[in-house]
DNA sequence: TGACATAGTGTTCTATATACACTATCTGTT
DNA sequence: AACAGATAGTGTATATAGAACACTATGTCA
């Protein structure tokens, strides 16, 4: 191939930022490593590109080895490729970040008994490479994502409650929200509408299900 | 390298669109090119990483080698990875964009008898390699970005009249916006300050100047 | 000095965001 | 049956931000 010529190799890789939402607080995804280097620490879970493979395919292949979790949303974050960042060589890495809604996680609890573990965000293990350059990054850009777009949803199933939604932005932005103006806001998007069927769930009043007028479509809004 | 067994082996460019407003228009900066692939067609300023260079590095040793400006705003778009998108070989490539005030545009003149060209953004020839795309991408988040940042600054010189920042934002945007309530939210953002000096240009009444209170700096609001 | 060109200035109205407290409906217990 | 406990669901008043809109000020050049 004559670009080889001019070009320096370079390997290139992929690593996901998984996001999930795990007792009530915001966790991501990480594995431990089992060879050098940084054997034994936490990592993001990524795979190296293969040769005929887009970047997206790569970053979904390596979210589906690690959690055997597919079809949730996946979003480039960002390119690292200091030339120190691995000591094995030169390796450029493409982040990605995912968003998995909890009732996905039931269904790779068996991967759990390895070396793959949830973590919250403010209590992440010291992590390999520059890993932990990538998570605060990837937390950066959900956080703003979240006040215009609807990929908050990303973390609930196909049906839910507007209590639940809440928690949600409330469980990302770290604080807590007014439930009128909440609910109020969430209407005036035009973006869910109720299905007709109550979610009952402990002692109390059922709540109303809500799903997305265009589910799988991110809108952004204002 | 132990990396290179388990990696295929890629070749990492990196593209600038190179945006600057020129004859009241947002243009951006194309090379023609002088070797085959897409001989003789438009494209993107770029070049291939280097072995001990960050990917910012590359960035702004492609815009130097093709415009001869430095010093200016460059950030990192997105990463382009299909598999098919250089008939050479897989390139993976890393696009940035970068802002160029006009006064920096006059250096640069001896450059232009050359092979390089500044388009509007509605009169782009056809362009080689999957760099519309790019050029795209990068035109929807300069417009974003104008919204809640001091990026548009980036764009001026050191000081500069409030109708001169008014028809930055109007170029970009395409549409005309009131003197007033643009005067009056620009204010209101505590980024600017007057210099005390008088900008007199044409037959008419001069404009004062203003300068960023913290210039060089990016600043996101809202 | 008058024509012309652009700079600069305030107020009103509308829409959006915020603050805030009580009633409704279910479950489980006595 | 009724009561306690828990969360769902509702409306209004105020504050803030954005949009619409027309005239005066100050320079140059003929």
């Amino acid at each position: 191939m004559a670009v080889q010529e001019a070009a320096h190799n370079v390997a290139v890789s992929v690593d996901v930022v998984v996001f999930s939402i795990r007792d009530r607080r915001l966790k991501l995804l990480l594995v431990r490593r089992g060879l050098a280097p940084h054997r034994g620490r936490w990592a993001l879970p990524g795979a190296f590109l293969r040769p005929d493979e887009d970047l997206d395919g790569a970053a979904r292949r390596a979210l589906a080895e690690s959690t055997g979790v597919t079809g949730v949303y996946l979003e480039q974050l960002y390119t690292f490729g200091r030339p120190d960042r691995d000591p094995r060589g030169r390796v450029v890495s493409v982040a990605y970040y995912a968003l998995v809604p909890s009732d996905k996680l039931r269904l790779c609890a068996a991967l759990e008994a390895e070396a793959i573990g949830w973590f919250a965000l403010d209590e992440l293990p010291r992590l390999a490479f520059d890993h932990a350059e990538i998570v605060a990054m990837a937390h950066a850009r959900l956080r703003a994502k979240l006040g215009y777009s609807t990929i908050a949803f990303q973390f609930l199933g196909e049906s839910f409650t507007i209590p639940e939604l809440q928690s949600v932005y409330e469980i990302i932005l770290g604080e807590r929200l007014d439930k009128r103006n909440f609910r109020k806001w969430v209407l005036s998007l035009g973006q869910i509408e109720a299905t007709g069927e109550l979610r009952r769930e402990g002692r109390h009043r059922p709540a109303r299900l809500y799903r997305l007028v265009r589910p799988g479509d991110i809108v952004f809004f204002k």
